[in-house]
DNA sequence: TTAATTTTCGTGTGCGGACACTACCTTAAC
DNA sequence: GTTAAGGTAGTGTCCGCACACGAAAATTAA
């Protein structure tokens, strides 16, 4: 292995001046820098990133800001799973994640939990931004101490209010338009000519109220640029209805029109859309959902929802924490969007995907 | 951040006894050891992953045997890329990895390519064991000189010669069964009642024979289990044939058999047949092949393939390094088996998936 | 030429942990 | 009571690098 102290005596300096070309850091000569380069590059010296960071020392603090998981909230989960498993790996490089948690429903606690988030003076900060008014200040505030920050799952673009730009280092989520153009194109590959489609859209969390909404554009997107005399149909529930209610519209829906062959269900929620529809329904219907939720898994193993179009919010959580640790310590500066995969799932290769993600829940 | 210096000053010994019973080395008493395990936990210590292994100075060697990649044979690339990807990461922890090519085609040359790695002495080995007869005499060479070892992309059972055991720390690929049944249901899920399959085998690569016939099979084991009256055809080439002449048997078989309306192609060949297929023939068909080589992503973007299986081979390479440099630097034994996810790839996702992929080799 | 600067560079310390070496303390045997 | 042997625990050094401090060299000013 090729360390300073080799590049050092063969260019006849000290370590010192041999670190202090590494990092640009002034103070040499050009004579001794030229020399010093051209060994760097000749012997293929590469830091040691284990010792730079130790030698480093930097100690720094994150922050995430995400809406509490509970039995009602299963979404959320799996992205804090993956933000724990990463923060675990970033703590050997001094990063130090915090986790602050709100009520995706009710605004004030977001601002609250932010307020506490700020008290614990992060050097950085990975934050949801569910409701556009708070997260607004709450970033006038992070532009104003200058704390870097990456959205999460949720995308806003700022110049709002008052031409505040959101100077977000990068949004790590899935392309919903894009997932719903997919969600098109299974739906179209599952159907033949002359089959009719149907959209159900259930309404629950306001939060992924914009995620449904283009993924359902994507969809329709998809049919006008392939299909475009497409008969899509369009059911919307509020789940406040009830769940007998809603069986009876769409049993009454699906009898009437016998050749609707697909349905998309944009939000999470389809495998209670599934447990609306009789058998002798089911038969005929290729279903496709978001979300493997395990009541949408379990539905895909028994053969009820053909495909789920899968968020991987495991990846989205890891990935967002180590982007930021990566953008600490090595200043390394992330993509503005980093899509998450749009991934198929199919009863078949259910059991092959998200196993960082299950071999993560084993390990804990 | 607790350091084992935290530790030893709230157990009132000395550092150099915390780290005798954080490695189990003996030499401590009950009482104290009790005590400073209970502090360890009641603070919650983790052992700074950074600075241990920087004082192990652990320097390893690790071998890989892989085939060579050229403008013949594209496929080894990707591996092979995500090999360089995971030789940088681990060089910091002090493991240096060592890269042997040999020709796909060539038994002799396998074993040449070993004896220089052997030479080498590695501590590990990453191996893709192509031939079976040349595996064996390797095999047992590692087995005596007790060097572990892990198999990429292609897995062999010992017991075949003699009683051998292959004690191979993992298999790291696709299980190709299982991509043929997903390869079935996709199949099935893109037809109607009444429609007929097509399987197009073509040989080239002896290596990948078997992982050829296991995609067979587990599309034909897909229609047994789910779709028993199916009528699944078959056609086989040598690509020793010609192009013309392959697509002349095509051509026939599909004007013969109008009711034929999905094609499966079990190698990584799939943009070769779809060439051999008219535009008359294409429009009612559709085709699923395996493998994201250019040529394939091509067919896939001009929506003529409607859904690749991917082995996401780089992921495979990148993941048999890092594993072998947790055994080595942590001793983590893996999985006996590490399955690739199936991804399925269609042309609407195809440019969120292998971003890793891409981000490697934009970086390079 | 010499003093005052500025530029350039060498030295030393510490990051957190691994491990060898040494010192100390028991215990037991004579 | 002395000593040897074995068990425990403390100390010091090093891993490769970052960075502060200050020394040496080079440059400029007087």
């Amino acid at each position: 292995m090729i360390t300073i102290k080799d590049i050092a005596k063969a260019a006849n300096v000290s370590p010192g001046t041999v670190d202090r070309v590494l990092h640009n850091r002034g103070g040499v000569s050009p004579k001794t820098e030229t020399k010093i380069k051209k060994i760097l590059k000749q012997k293929k010296f590469k830091i040691n990133l284990i010792a730079s960071s130790l030698a480093m020392k930097k100690h720094q603090n994150l922050a995430t800001l995400i809406p509490q998981n509970d039995k009602q909230n299963i979404f959320w989960k799996s992205p804090y799973s993956g933000i724990e498993k990463a923060s675990q790996e970033v703590r050997a490089y001094g990063i130090e994640n915090k986790v602050f948690f709100f009520d995706q429903s009710d605004p004030k606690s977001y601002l609250k939990a932010f307020r506490k988030l700020i008290k614990s003076e992060p050097d950085a900060v990975v934050m949801v931004p569910i409701f556009v008014k708070e997260s607004h200040e709450i970033i006038k505030l992070l532009n104003f101490k200058k704390i870097p920050y990456i959205f999460l799952n949720i995308d806003i673009k700022g110049l709002a209010y008052g031409g505040l730009g959101y100077n977000n280092l990068s949004y790590i989520g899935q392309k919903s338009f894009d997932a719903g153009v997919l969600s098109g194109k299974l739906s179209h590959l599952c159907s033949k000519n002359g089959d009719e489609f149907l959209i159900v859209m259930t309404r629950k969390n306001i939060h992924d109220y914009e995620a449904i909404s283009d993924r359902v554009k994507g969809f329709k997107s998809y049919f006008q640029d392939n299909v475009p005399d497409a008969h899509i149909h369009q059911l919307k529930f509020d789940l406040s209805d009830g769940f007998e209610k809603v069986k009876k519209k769409i049993i009454t829906f699906l009898t009437k029109n016998q050749k609707v062959k697909v349905i998309m269900v944009p939000s999470s929620r389809v495998s209670y859309i599934c447990r609306a529809i009789e058998k002798n329904h089911l038969s005929r219907l290729k279903i496709i959902g978001f979300d493997t939720t395990p009541q949408n898994v379990e539905a895909l193993e028994k053969s009820i929802v053909a495909f789920l179009i899968s968020q991987k919010s495991f990846n989205q959580g890891y990935k967002s924490i180590i982007t930021m640790a990566n953008y600490l310590v090595y200043k390394e500066i992330p993509a503005k969007e980093i899509p998450t995969p749009l991934e198929i799932i199919t009863k078949e290769n259910y059991k092959y995907s998200h196993s960082e993600e299950r071999k993560y829940y084993n390990e804990n």
